[in-house]
DNA sequence: TTGTCGGCCGATCGCCGACAA
DNA sequence: TTGTCGGCGATCGGCCGACAA
């Protein structure tokens, strides 16, 4: 799975550490977030908190829901072992250099999106800065789209500029790549435009746990240009 | 599982040993049925078959697929055991007595049941064999069908005798069938009048070994009344 | 008796601009 | 700028009798 498209996957708010970094493990966030609340008063020698030095990081999508994840191979430090000091807070994020980050735009599917006639309203932004250029002069102006999921899968849109006011639409296969992903209101979708040019879409599923409330709604990068 | 759906759904051929009986235990085929092939050559202490006393027979349906299949319950026999020599060929066939069985019919779904408009052609025995009896006054005749399959779900079909010339027809209701049961052309179809007057329906697959062969069509109980 | 076909009608899908937030 | 709505045309599902095997 391409490094870029994960992150843009993930959101602004996940830093995945570099090989060779240093992190600190948390067995019991580790289990808690594994199979749900522990009590790890039962094992006083479990420590809190393991320094330890990163072999591995392999970047993962599910193949059924999308979701990314990713597999660190991790071995403890010994407080012996020279330390890189200096490498510890190296993070991935994507792209080589600071500003080198692929440009990418994540949206929150509306009602509309998800329900209606089949259509997906896209935002000025993301139409004008991610998708490919569209040739104004026609009438209405309008394109097909190819964008590759995670799984490396092509996907093909109709992507027009219409309606008074003009904005613009994804509407042919929008519909059918709603259905396959299984995409519901509050569902976000993220597109983004890889370093060879293609043109990559990735989706980040709503929270759904039990009554929801207020902090599912606050999306650390929806709606927003990463 | 209803013992006699069991049996109308597995087919005439299929006969199953009452508890306490003896059977024979064919150890290379119980394997090869299993998992394939095998050379069984490798393990000359296996004897080609074990003289078993039935201990327990459990009539099962694949969840997802309906088809049916059986768990029993085997113990080998010593040879000093006592016998009962004169229960060894007694068989539990769906019914009581001899020519208690309950009516079932089994239909070769064709391409015009599978594919076309959603409907499936009843043939006449049927109708007026395992059918509730049709109110013939009424123009066109027309009843509601409820039918339960081997999990105990009711299907709801229309059932309605019309056309020139007069034909049975299962109409609304089947296409929904034929879906969630991911019936195609060449399954078969198999409905049940229980003795207590519940309508029952069973499916069975087509064989869908690569090759097919020839044997592939050649169907124990497809197409007649048992 | 029943498998397949074309006709046809109604439901749904999905593209559209209007309008307003 | 963009979310939602009603309109409406195209497509599809599915019920029908005709016809022939």
């Amino acid at each position: 799975l391409d490094s870029q498209l994960w992150h843009a996957c993930a959101g602004g708010m996940i830093q995945m550490p570099m090989v060779n970094s240093k992190v600190f493990y948390f067995p019991q966030g580790h289990c808690e977030h594994a199979s749900g609340p522990m009590d790890f008063r039962n094992f006083p020698r479990v420590p809190s908190y393991i320094l330890c030095r990163v072999l591995a990081v392999k970047f993962m999508a599910d193949p059924e829901t999308d979701e990314v994840y990713a597999n660190m191979k991790l071995a403890p430090i010994t407080s012996s072992e020279p330390g890189l000091e200096e490498e510890e807070e190296r993070v991935i994020n994507g792209g080589e250099g600071q500003e080198n980050k692929p440009a990418s735009f994540a949206k929150t599917l509306t009602q509309s999106d998800a329900n209606n006639g089949g259509g997906f309203s896209v935002p000025r932004y993301c139409a004008e800065t991610i998708f490919p250029r569209l040739d104004y002069s026609a009438d209405p102006p309008v394109q097909t789209i190819l964008a590759k999921d995670v799984h490396g899968d092509t996907w093909k849109f109709r992507h027009i500029y219409r309606g008074t006011p003009r904005r613009h639409l994804l509407t042919t296969g929008w519909s059918t790549f709603v259905n396959h992903k299984k995409l519901v209101a509050g569902d976000s979708i993220v597109f983004l435009r890889a370093e060879n040019g293609d043109l990559c879409v990735g989706i980040r599923r709503a929270k759904r746990g039990i009554g929801g409330g207020p902090e599912s709604s606050w999306n650390p990068a929806g709606g927003n240009c990463v």
